[in-house]
DNA sequence: ACGCATGCTGCAAGCGATTGCATTCACCGT
DNA sequence: ACGGTGAATGCAATCGCTTGCAGCATGCGT
């Protein structure tokens, strides 16, 4: 492997001159900048992030958990997130926590010496674990909102507002909810935003369900049972699960029933072009988590920020009026 | 943070036998050891990653790339992969790469200093180019054979061929098949394998899909233009677009159409206990993947293995014998 | 013309671990 | 009783990079 040193013979400095050309070109006068970067170019070389974490303490690495990968959703949120990393020249460490409180404590544990900071997708920890984190480690909440820890949250509450004046507004009275998952910070956020914006409907919630086809099919015997015209599932698995249920029955929308998805299903390739749905901007979520745990691990400790991503809604053919 | 030589102070040695004391077991005494691992214990000493990646030139990090996250088959190879990786003290930066094979040797380039080892999923490089990789640092690949790279493959086509006798035993003499994402390496496999399998069927090949709901849809009018008996589909997502199509189209399994899959489903939240498939150890194939990487980042460069996983057939309901 | 900022550059001291080699010491055979 | 053997430990160099400090021009003010 090339070296410092030996860019720094090719470009006739020193080490020290070849270290501040690339890493503080502001420090180094123009004309070795640009002799030590041919040099370090025609050398091919590289940093070893090892020898700088050495001395620096940054390792260049971010570590981001995610509930599960069986869960489309979080497709683009990694996405995003890689982008920024890349960016930044850092890469991600992506670990799956099964939603589990314990394997995410175990991971804060294993990883915060070898990582520059966590971002979080809907952790499960409880708050004062996670603020107890952020004091040790730069940390970003996903769809989790913690006192004084910095999150990016996607606005799905907001947009299920919209969802529920949609229906209304079509002349529902009776809209079904079918909840998330068990012990899902977003769920009763949603629920009770739903509820506010329809108040003169009768909001039946259903659930908890996991996001899994099966537990749609299950949730789809539910909702005709409360006889609601209307349907809004938390997520896109769940709804698919639903919508086979609900063919097989001869049911189909907005014919039978309106339907309506929280979460966007076109970056999972479930995409339904018909349905009612919210658009989520999951890329940007995972982009901005990282981007914000960038800059506390560049700046240091700074006041907690709260970004709220607005999400569409994508009024589709799957909504309608109710039937006489 | 506490090093070595706090730990070596608190034990009353130096920091050499603290640090073989802890990663070489039996070259130190009994006694010290003990005292030694009590003392680390007692400070809560954890091993500084990059000083030690600085002199023994690992890194402790691999490298998983996968080519989509949407994809749920990924899902459980990417936990199968970390949790070998866990058990060996390593951490698993999983990468995306979309399928591409620029991407893919972008990110050979930006990561091998940095990793110990690449295990690469369903890679689309060129064979000489992973093979010109393998050279610099340690490579497995998965469900992907090239010469001279170890390598973990899932037999689906012995599945297939398996799915075919199936389906050839119950009297389906035209069986439709739904080929994969193009430039996949298995699916001209998959396709031959059930070729051979079934000398007396007609198999009519349509293709290819992108793993995509979409495409499933589309696939279903396809397919029963086709005028054939029995369907299999190449992946899950193409499976739960085509059944979408044809319970809208009225048409049921196996009443009308035998139906099967050569991925298995039940991990992805996407399970369809009645659907005919093929079980596939994906968590395993993940694990012997990591496994074998460790190999050869310990043990150096070895001669190429290559293990091939059988897959099981799971016969449901969703074949039967063919409309008379 | 002298002194003093100012701007670049080099020297050298680390960062925290591993490891080849030297040292020590106990123990064994003769 | 003594040299030899081998196990256990310590010393010190080393990995590649960053960075505080010192050195050294250059150019400015006076």
């Amino acid at each position: 492997m090339t070296k410092l040193e030996d860019v720094a013979e090719e470009a006739g400095v020193s080490a020290s001159t070849v270290s501040r050309a690339l890493s503080r070109p502001d420090m180094v006068s123009e004309a070795t900048r640009t002799r030590v970067l041919d040099a370090a170019e025609r050398l091919g070389y590289r940093h070893n992030q090892a020898a700088r974490a050495l001395v620096t303490g940054r390792t260049g690495l971010l570590a981001f958990s995610v509930p599960s990968l069986a869960n489309p959703y979080y497709a683009p949120v990694i996405a995003g997130a890689q982008a920024a990393a890349e960016e930044a020249g850092c890469e991600l460490i992506v670990v799956v926590t099964d939603g589990s409180a314990e394997r995410e404590q175990a991971l804060y544990a294993r990883l915060s010496e070898r990582v520059d900071g966590f971002a979080a997708a809907a952790p499960v920890s409880a708050g004062t674990q996670l603020s107890q984190v952020a004091r040790k480690r730069p940390l970003v909440t996903l769809n989790r909102r913690v006192r004084g820890v910095s999150s990016v949250v996607v606005d799905t509450p907001a947009g299920m507002g919209a969802l529920g004046g949609h229906l209304a507004g079509l002349g529902h009275r009776r809209i079904a909810y079918l909840g998330g998952p068990d012990g899902s910070w977003l769920d009763p956020r949603r629920l009770s935003a739903l509820r506010e914006a329809v108040p003169d409907c009768e909001v039946a919630a259903l659930g908890p369900y996991p996001p899994e086809f099966e537990a749609g099919v299950r949730a789809a015997d539910a909702v005709l049972d409360t006889g609601c015209t209307a349907v809004i599932a938390y997520s896109s698995t769940l709804l698919i699960g639903l919508l086979h249920r609900l063919t097989l029955l001869g049911k189909s929308a907005p014919h039978d029933l309106s339907l309506a998805c929280a979460d966007d299903l076109s970056a999972s390739g479930l995409a339904m072009p018909e349905v009612t749905a919210l658009h989520v901007p999951a890329a940007e979520a995972g982009r901005r988590a990282v981007q914000r745990l960038l800059e506390t691990v560049t700046s240091g400790p700074t006041a907690a920020t709260h970004q709220l991503l607005p999400v569409e809604l994508l009024t589709r053919a799957s909504t309608g009026r109710p039937a006489a």
